[in-house]
RNA sequence: GUGGCCGUAGCUCAGUUGGUUAGAGCGCCAGGUUGUGGCCCUGGAGGUCGGGGGUUCAAGUCCCCUCGGUCACCCCA
């Protein structure tokens, strides 16, 4: 066993696993990017501040960062989620509204690791910040959905929810608590002394006993004031309109304070564990000014790219055999000469993918790789080619014994474009990076 | 943070009530074919049995602790 592993939580994510990610990754910034978002790189950890505002009676912020002191003494963090370095950027710079960013990068949380839960952990985010126009929300929505829709995956289910406003959240808190009081005593354990403090929290319980008592509990939906409910009206009308499919579940609520208005909260059908939850976001109109900045509207949406992968794996899609990167040529030298470097060069420099073997193994090892590799054309460059100035091509995907044809150095390159023009380029991640 | 299960080669695993130098398949390397790839045959490399302590004449096997994985709770992506 290796005296040094990947601290708990955390993972290599190696070829040619990791071609899956390179895919996933350039999937979600095409559709963003053609969307008119652009790409917001931010540091990976801020003054703990930043982060404390985003939810401070939140278990993401108050047990689960990993905070430490630098050598100046300063409190930080590694971010715990997106939305905060977006909004801490957007209060320093200022950019012009609405500003419409996207991000694909590592949160950390410090947790009880299990499948599909990371102490570091991958999110595709997009954040609109400066207008509350519902159509946003829809756009939002919609480019998360197409996401999902491109990836490949058919078993999402997408819940929306409205949270209501600073006018008309306080009147629902009032009245749920008023419920929640004449049903204290049938609560579970935890929330008969508890319920008090997050009444909302109470909704969003998973045991019997409070999912029986809060049936029929007051939902925010019935108590959005006039501006929420033609807010949330006009999102609804949008997901019809674009062919979303969509279920309002009222008692969607989701782990981080600052969200208001507009919910949602993406699920895969195809995992059956607790960590089915693919991704979430919302509308959080009071966070800018929370972080000092002017009352400024936004939403967005995190997407876990770790867990969207698993729902792959369990729906057999974006499988790294159809995503293994392939070469074109491989290149066999046991001449011992130049010939594979220079060659190898040649062909790179006019955008043939090529590789080759290194440290003179014998012939049958390196056409061994040649063959793994995936390469239509092996170049063979023996003592008597070498000798000649010719290279031999073989086409490799006929088989054995397939008839070699020698070629002078001078024509080498042409006559390779010439051949891998000629019919279907190879299959491989580049190609589908681009479809 | 709490509890259940698991931890043997790079990978997937076998290892009988504790008992000699711990095995298989795949993968890797080499040879069979002194210059030619998918199959086949032969051989080779690779393991302090997660780590530490204990019981015993003897521990991969039993006990304790610890680390890691996994599942559930919690929470979330």
């Amino acid at each position: 066993m290796a005296e040094f592993r990947t601290p708990k939580g955390t993972r290599d994510i190696l070829p040619p696993e990791s071609a899956r990610w390179e895919v996933l990754v350039a999937r979600f910034a095409g559709i963003v990017e053609a969307a008119g978002y652009g790409l917001v790189l931010s540091p990976l950890f801020e003054n703990v501040e930043v982060f404390q505002r985003v939810g401070e009676s939140t278990d993401i912020v108050r047990k689960e960062m990993y905070q430490f002191t630098d050598k100046g003494g300063r409190e930080l963090a590694l971010r715990p989620e997106g939305t905060a370095s977006i909004v801490r950027a957007f209060v320093q710079h200022r950019p012009p509204t609405p500003w419409k960013t996207w991000y694909a990068a590592p949160s950390f949380r410090y947790e009880q690791a299990q499948a599909g839960r990371y102490r570091q952990h991958h999110q595709g985010g997009i954040e609109v910040l400066g207008t509350d126009d519902p159509d946003v929300d829809v756009e939002v929505i919609a480019l998360a959905w197409e996401f999902f829709v491109a990836v490949g995956l058919r078993l999402i289910t997408l819940k929306v929810n409205s949270l209501g406003d600073a006018t008309c959240r306080p009147v629902y808190r009032e009245a749920l608590r008023a419920f929640l009081e004449t049903r204290q005593d049938q609560l579970c354990d935890e929330h008969r002394t508890r319920w008090e403090e997050n009444p909302l929290r109470v909704l969003d319980c998973k045991k019997a006993e409070c999912v029986a008592a809060t049936a029929d509990a007051p939902h925010q939906l019935d108590y959005l004031c006039d501006a929420c409910a033609q807010h949330f009206a006009r999102v609804l009308e949008g997901l019809t309109a674009l062919d979303i499919p969509n279920v309002v579940d009222p008692r969607l609520v989701r782990g981080l304070d600052y969200y208001t208005r507009t919910t949602f909260e993406f699920a895969s059908r195809a995992l059956e564990s607790a960590q089915n939850a693919l991704g979430g976001g919302g509308r959080y109109d009071g966070l800018v000014e929370e972080m000092g900045g002017p009352p400024t509207p936004g939403i967005g949406f995190g997407i876990g790219l770790d867990r969207t992968l698993l729902a792959c794996n369990e729906e057999g899609i974006l499988t790294i055999e159809e995503l293994a990167p392939r070469i074109d040529v491989f290149v066999v030298d046991f001449a011992g000469g130049d010939g594979a470097r220079d060659i190898t060069a040649a062909l790179r420099r006019v955008g043939v993918r090529t590789d080759r073997a290194f440290g003179g193994r014998s012939p049958k090892s390196q056409l061994k790789s040649a063959d793994r590799s995936g390469a239509r054309l092996a170049l063979i460059i023996g003592p008597d080619e070498a000798a000649s100035g010719r290279v031999a091509i073989k086409d490799l995907r006929s088989g054995p014994g397939t008839p070699q044809e020698l070629v002078d150095r001078e024509a080498l390159v042409n006559e390779i474009r010439r051949r891998l023009s000629s019919d279907a380029p190879t299959v491989g991640a580049a190609s589908i990076l681009e479809s």
